[in-house]
DNA sequence: CACCGTACCTTACCGGGAGTAAGTTCGAGT
DNA sequence: ACTCGAACTTACTCCCGGTAAGGTACGGTG
């Protein structure tokens, strides 16, 4: 059946999605994710132009699913340290519902150098930045050049990251723990930093 | 020319960890590592098993290093906060210095799921558990479980990493810089937690 | 010294999956 | 109804991880 290209990509980023997250991006074959659509190869190639930039364009959606999320929780929490609690909660709830977009999220470096991993960076930096935007409005960091903003950021972003990595690994926080640690130990120190 | 076994490895060892470093895992072929060190592909078969054993024997080797010298400076430090902020200058020295080492430790993620990936995060674990060892000291964490002493320490993990990422992507941290934030944020939440 | 076993090393191959060239069919717009 | 382009396929090539089978130097033993 022919199906209209922005239709078909979707479906393509889904059954990608799942491919790689089953299989883990190596083992996956675009042969499979063709068909798991019903479709061939060339196709994957004619709208994605290569594996890696199927997964680029994966990452690019979930992403951009997650920024809308925790933009959504920055603009309805009512002062910084809300902003940023409830940003770091919607993170560990992202991660809880969408482990398999999450582990594909996370393959950035099976792609090591070139465009897609600049692309990828990209994402992450846009995620860093709407945080680093939130750090400034926090009064005991007002006056901070940006750089030093960023650095907080990353550390956050940093301790987000491999907390939720542990999941699956060791016994496994709930969002709501994962959510107290981070704020426990990070918070307090960017208050008095 | 023939060698010693035990030689040969090391020889293959720095070869793999140069070219992951250069081309990334992916890229990376087998036969290029094998031309680097003057000899053919199934030897790099014979002493590794695969690609993915190779990738996990250099990761091995660098994470050997990195923990011997956190040990150290673990060790050489006088009370709890010492040894984490010692503990972290390391961490960030050591990737000043072995930037390649350090992209091919980051390649975690290169191996899927899988006995490979499980070796790693054993490697990873270790580092995690020395850490916690220390946060066991001070003496406002003194009673919690284990669990908790773990989250702590992937946070501080996490911050430590997503930083070192930064670097050669956004300005540049120093390495004293670095540990100075890290330690900003995360310690005093820490004692205070 | 001559022999032999072992460890080091090679040549020559297979299979599979990424990526592509060229051609085919459906269907929307005039 | 005819065209023209977008959707789609078949049928390849090439590269690379991995392997089978065999060759060659070197230490030990009579």
């Amino acid at each position: 059946m022919r199906v209209p290209r922005a239709e078909r990509e979707q479906q393509m980023l889904a059954a990608a999605e799942a491919v790689f997250a089953e299989r883990g991006f190596r083992a996956a074959s675009m042969e499979e994710i063709a068909a798991r659509v019903g479709v061939t190869k060339p196709m994957l190639y004619e709208y994605f132009g290569s594996k890696d930039g199927l997964l680029v364009a994966c990452i690019a959606r979930a992403s951009a699913e997650l920024f809308a999320r925790t933009g959504r929780a920055h603009a309805d929490a009512r002062d910084p340290e809300h902003r940023v609690r409830d940003g770091v909660r919607v993170f560990f709830d992202f991660i809880a519902g969408h482990g398999a977009a999450w582990s594909v999220l996370r393959s950035e470096s099976a792609l090591g150098t070139g465009p897609a991993a600049d692309a990828v960076e990209r994402l992450r930096r846009q995620q860093s930045d709407q945080l680093a935007a939130v750090l400034r409005e926090h009064p005991p960091l007002a006056g901070r050049p940006p750089t030093s903003l960023a650095a907080y950021a990353a550390v956050v972003v940093g301790a987000c990251e491999r907390l939720a990595a542990r999941q699956g690994t060791a016994r496994a926080l709930s969002p709501a723990e994962a959510t107290d640690v981070v704020m426990e130990t990070v918070w307090t120190g960017l208050g008095s930093a």
